[in-house]
DNA sequence: ACACTTCGAGTTTTT
DNA sequence: CTCGAAGTGT
């Protein structure tokens, strides 16, 4: 057969030895930059290449735009086959697979998909029925409790230890926690729904115990690949297992030095563990970096080198380089804000574009004062992390009507559309909520309902009828008898107007209701991805803004990551904690690791007083403790020697606070000419 | 009895 | 800004 593609012009030896083995479990461990995910484009593509139907090969992704990438570039490089592989995140795998297979396992088929704010509010009920809101001690929120009782599912470890290990303060309450748990799978099942969580757990039981769905399965997925395989919890580790049981060809790929989803239950751990499940597993290592310049690369290599738990690996570039990484101190959020302004103009006018910059933070919120001025300075930025498009209460409105129309016992819902009435509140919603969960939906009369609203509400659930109705339709009726809610509760409705509309864009690509559904939740769009396109249509010319977390897999010529400071990165809420402190490390490793040519450390000396409440009291900061371990130093250039010293780098906590305040006021002296200027 | 308003306190990361 | 508890209003 002759192939179309030149593979050995195309990869490096281990590149080229994991693309072509196609038998057997593989684990491939891809340092930042090694090309992880040429392997896996290169390899669909050789898979199809080679004549396996590409419906039999898998793709899991930590993120669907991940996937959608990579089969795009294998249809360049190959042809348009490639586009029928099948893939995407764990997630989405387990809904399309739970639909197929819902009777065999006593799940209704037209399940809703509870996201993290929904989880929140049946436990918010939960926890409200159990009268905890009247007590003398403070009893965790509801995220929080959330939080503790997905970490036990992930971890398949008890309430009581989370809370011990994670929660120390809430001890008291594990066994009320532990109460709220049971109840809210208790509850999940009255409502046909499935959190996130469920997803996985749910399908690892099918395939656990149905061995013929199993077997079937693992015929139709004859080739699996799983990218970011560090960022796996248990129980996906074990759907992998199961789904290869037919023929163990597996391939995962990741890096445990960018393990930075423990929160969600991840283990680095798990990727090392791969072969004990996989005997016979082959390993191949990427060490050759093709991303970023010497000097970046030494800075990152440095930075892995303090981590506690490090396996070997020392990444090697050809790219030559001479910029080295820069470190800066600013005055403020403001000056560092104006900082990446002015060097933004510099590197325009040296023709980099706009959109290969980005700028990093450890949360959402560090970017809020460089976000005010890029707007005032009018330089696009499109922002990646932080608060997606279904989070704003008005796009969650408007999606409950058509989930209780997909399923009427979504308890959820019916409690959001109910509330948003005059008169109603959460009492009366309940009984009406539940009173529509149990009849047929066909069968409860608009007539008996006293409130003009609710009347009107019933009438439009029996005017809608998403069997008939395209989803498009279905939105437009419910938009009808959303709208004069909207424009009753907020003062700014044109504006959330906007966000409907693009909401009823996104809808017309879709025949099915369900699948809108399940992608709203699942895939959710960013919401200021969605702004950008609206108000600059080539949003491509835009600077990235963008948490670590989100920044996973990316790239890009410049890269500035502000906020490196005790508090910020890492943050506050890691210090008691070793393994988290690990983890941030990891994290600005990953951070680094973004940058191919250019690299600036930002650092604010002073934060505004209501950022300070959450790192320590003062406004002052201390530089990151990253910056002061091993050679880093000697690695940056543009260093206020004589700041960073005087603070001592995380330690020396006392003193710190007059000597910064002594240094700041020179500091001032000497640099405020130099901003007023520019 | 229930809904609505107000005020004080606490803010990671994501499928 | 968002949550939740306490107070006020229907």
């Amino acid at each position: 057969m002759l192939s179309s593609i030149d593979y050995p012009q195309a990869l490096n030896e281990q590149q080229l030895n994991a693309v072509t083995s196609t038998r057997g479990p593989h684990l491939v461990i891809a340092g930042a930059g090694s090309g992880k995910t040429r392997v896996l484009v290169y390899r669909t593509a050789y898979l199809v290449d080679q004549g396996v139907d590409p419906h039999q090969i898998l793709l899991l992704t930590f993120t669907r735009r991940a996937a959608n990438e990579m089969l795009e570039r294998a249809s360049a490089i190959l042809d348009d086959r490639c586009r029928n592989v099948s893939g995407g995140t764990f997630h989405s795998f387990a809904n399309t697979i739970l639909r197929q297979y819902a009777q065999r396992i006593d799940l209704p088929r037209n399940f809703t998909i509870l996201d993290e704010a929904d989880a929140a509010s049946v436990i918010q009920r939960i926890r409200e029925e159990k009268g905890l809101n009247k007590l003398d001690k403070r009893f965790p929120r509801k995220d929080t409790i959330s939080a503790i009782i997905s970490k036990s599912v992930n971890k398949g470890t008890d309430v009581a230890d989370i809370i011990c290990d994670e929660y120390p303060q809430f001890l008291q309450w594990s066994e009320m926690v532990q109460q709220i748990k049971n109840d809210y799978m208790i509850r999940k099942r009255e409502m046909d729904a499935l959190d996130f969580d469920d997803l996985l757990i749910v399908l690892r039981n099918l395939l656990d115990t149905k061995e013929d769905v199993r077997r079937q399965l693992s015929r139709r997925y004859a080739y699996i690949m799983v990218d970011e395989y560090q960022d796996t919890n248990k129980v996906q580790a074990e759907i992998v297992r199961l789904l290869a049981c037919e023929h163990d060809n597996v391939m995962v790929v990741g890096d445990d030095s960018q393990s930075i989803y423990s929160f969600r239950g991840a283990h680095f751990r798990n990727i090392l563990d791969f072969p004990q499940s996989f005997p016979g597993t082959r390993v191949v290592k990427l060490e050759e970096n093709y991303r970023s310049s010497q000097p970046i690369l030494d800075l990152t290599n440095e930075v892995i080198l303090c981590a506690r738990d490090k396996f070997e690996k020392r990444l090697f570039t050809r790219k030559e380089g001479d910029q080295r990484p820069v470190y800066r101190d600013t005055l403020d959020e403001n000056a560092q804000s104006n900082y990446i302004i002015n060097r933004i103009q510099e590197l325009r006018q040296e023709g980099i574009a706009l959109g290969e910059i980005a700028v990093l933070f450890r949360s959402g919120w560090h970017s809020n004062d460089l976000e005010v001025k890029l707007s005032s300075w009018g330089i696009p930025f499109v922002k990646y992390g932080g608060h997606k498009f279904l989070e704003s209460a008005h796009v969650k409105d408007a999606v409950s009507y058509l989930r209780i129309l997909q399923n009427p016992s979504d308890q959820v819902s019916w409690m959001r559309v109910l509330t948003l009435m005059r008169g109603i509140g959460s009492k009366t919603a309940l009984r009406i909520a539940r009173d529509a969960a149990e009849k047929k939906l066909s069968s409860v009369n608009p007539g008996d309902f006293k409130n003009v609203s609710v009347r009107r509400l019933f009438e439009f659930v029996a005017a809608a009828d998403p069997q008939a109705q395209s989803p498009a339709e279905v939105l437009d009726l419910a938009l009808q008898f959303y709208y004069p809610f909207l424009m009753d509760r907020y003062d700014d409705y044109d504006k959330r107007a906007n966000d409907l509309e693009s909401l009823q864009r996104i809808v017309e690509r879709y025949t099915s209701l369900e699948q809108f559904l399940a992608d709203l939740t699942l895939e959710p769009p960013e919401k200021s991805v969605i702004e950008a396109r609206r108000h600059n249509r080539q949003n491509k010319n835009s600077l990235v803004l963008s948490t670590i977390h989100s920044a996973k897999g990316l790239e890009w010529d410049t890269v500035f990551v502000i906020h490196v400071c005790e508090g910020f990165l890492p943050s506050y809420r890691s210090f008691e904690d070793q393994d988290a402190m690990e983890e941030e490390r990891r994290l600005f490793y990953v951070a680094t690791t973004r940058a191919k040519r250019r690299l600036y450390l930002l650092r604010p000396q002073a934060v505004s007083s209501r950022a300070a409440g959450a790192s320590n009291s003062s406004p002052y900061t201390r530089v990151s403790r990253f910056l002061g371990e091993g050679r880093i130093l000697d690695l940056l250039v543009d260093i206020e020697h004589r700041h960073v010293q005087a603070r001592g780098f995380g330690q020396g906590h006392a003193r710190q606070d007059r000597a910064g305040r002594m240094m700041l006021a020179d500091y001032f002296d000497r640099t405020e000419s130099a901003w007023d200027n520019w």
